[in-house]
DNA sequence: GTGAAAGCGCTAACAT
DNA sequence: ATGTTAGCGCTTTCAC
């Protein structure tokens, strides 16, 4: 591999001079110019980017954190930072937590070590203070998620207002018995405390019925929504809710697909609400009523927060792009 | 940030034995062990991954390029090879290249440039010779692609087998009329190219009709499925072929879409085969038959495969892990 | 405008 | 077993 060092003996100048042109800095002569060109023709030479960052101090890399990536919702965020993180020349690393504190710390440690300039969590599991700490290293943005107790730069739609919709929505229709499915432990902290939040509103305010029984935590995939179709038909029938909402489109389809299968009607046995609107959820046998995030906007908002500051520049979020809004099809 | 030097100097030792610890040399007294370990914990030090990198030319970082990671296939991919190499200590860039060339060579000149010391691509648009040139710099892997004219590592399932034996069942199911969508030119290499041959040798052998206008070239979306449904239903009646055979579910998909809207019922007026087995299409209207492919070895395989190479070690893949499987459903 | 030279934080001979 | 030293490839004063 070529070197600067060589690209400077061909050309006859100084490193400096190469090094100059690199970083295209003014006052260097057309002529030198040109032979500095030519001579980084002929050796094919392209600047390490490992030395340009061990002494500029400037990395060129942020991480983005999912939990996993084969969600959707996840992918189509990494597809939108990418995008954007690319347009501005920076290359984006990936990591999954798969809800294990112990990778999202590695993740962090990254910072610390240089490998990324700043990162993108779309995934919290540990203590917020302690996440906090790590920005003295990078700056770091928190997509989709809020924490308290720490002050971490976030970009954040507004899940209760969306829930509570929906909810609302639900009673519109007339259903007055509701069933809740949330990610979360339902007193934790996050966008699970934020949807139930708005889901208590309405169940106030519209004067619906809620069972204990009908509550479900820590729900996350379709198998685990097949376990609450179960649970919710183990019920005697006059006391099984008229309506479920769930916390993401694979916990609906694991019930839905359970109902089907033992052979009832949906909506009319039960009508089902999603949360994501992930492609293929209106190609469903009932097309699913879900509420969509503007994921794409999330991801590139995010990305323009965290390379704003890693280039300390300031950047305010456009909140008018991060409105979530109710697909409204069969399910309910 | 704490360096090297600043731990040498609170041990009061020399940065050499601060290194070798750093890379568990054998020979280092107990004792020095615990002031280094001591003296990195009081100054909260972590090795500067840069320096590192630019001293012993070792790199850490494997890149992966995928054409987009919103394809639940290639984010499984990525799922798969996130965690093999995580496994192994190496972290994972990721690119897209929404079947840019250009794209693909800003990825490859990563490799070049010393970002990443490997690359899986799991999409190709660029000339062979002109990909294979890179290996100079760093190892290469194609994971689920092949090309011809150059000599580059290769992971690959047997997709013409794989096709063949779909169009067979077809055929077994008594479907005469078969109609195939390619997301190449139906020329081009790769494994548009394969399944093309496992068709047509499939065609030849049980007798079945196909025609020019059955055949549907550069579909890739759900939306050119849609557009394939129209350019069938254009046809008078006797000309519609009986089943089809799409390149991916997506495209399956839209041409379902489009045929349950106009009021057709599947499979009687069209058997539809899809390719890739994505979650979900299980739970379609109309459960889709599809070909399953071996997603979590191909990215296993081709992460060991490449990680080999960097270490200058040999690896046999497993074939028996890649094989494809045909998911039989309702929809043909 | 251009060059000489000092390092960025680390590793790896080569000594001892 | 441990220290000394010379760089890895690049940027950036400081001279001229």
């Amino acid at each position: 591999m070529a070197t600067i060092k060589d690209v400077a003996n061909k050309a006859n100048l100084s490193v400096a001079t190469v090094s100059r042109y690199l970083n295209n800095h003014p006052y260097i002569s057309e002529e030198k110019k040109k032979r500095i060109k030519a001579a980084m023709k002929e050796l094919d030479y392209t600047p390490s980017s490992i030395a340009t960052q061990l002494r500029s101090k400037k990395g060129t890399m942020i991480g983005i954190l999912v939990s996993r990536i084969t969600n959707p919702f996840f992918s189509y965020l990494v597809d939108a930072i990418e995008k954007e993180a690319k347009k501005n020349h920076y290359n984006v690393l990936i990591m999954q937590t798969y809800d294990d504190k112990k990778a999202e710390i590695n993740t962090l440690e990254l910072l610390k070590q240089h490998v990324i300039a700043g990162l993108i969590m779309c995934s919290v599991e540990g203590d917020p203070q302690m996440i906090a700490s790590y920005q003295e290293f990078g700056p770091i943005v928190l997509c989709n998620e809020r924490v308290s107790g720490a002050d971490i730069p976030t970009v954040v739609t507004d899940q209760k207002k969306a829930v509570y919709n929906a909810i609302s929505y639900l009673a519109t229709k007339g259903y007055q018995k509701i069933a809740y499915c949330t990610g979360g432990t339902l007193t934790s902290e996050g966008h699970g405390r934020n949807r139930t939040e708005g889901f208590e509103q309405a169940v106030l305010e519209k004067n619906l019925t809620v069972r204990k029984n009908w509550i479900f935590r820590q729900v996350h995939t379709s198998q685990d929504g097949m376990k609450v179709a179960d649970d919710l038909l183990q019920l005697p029938k006059v006391e099984r809710p008229e309506a479920i909402f769930t916390n993401s489109d694979e916990v609906a389809m694991g019930i839905m697909e359970q109902m089907l299968q033992k052979g009832f009607q949906l909506p009319h046995d039960l009508a089902i609400i999603g949360f994501d609107n992930q492609p293929s959820t209106s190609l469903l046998r009932v097309p699913l009523t879900t509420i969509a995030q503007p994921v794409a906007a999330l991801g590139m908002e995010s990305t323009k927060l965290l390379l704003a500051k890693i280039e300390n520049n300031s950047y305010e979020v456009d909140q008018a792009q991060l409105k979530l809004t109710l697909v409204k099809r069969k399910s309910a």
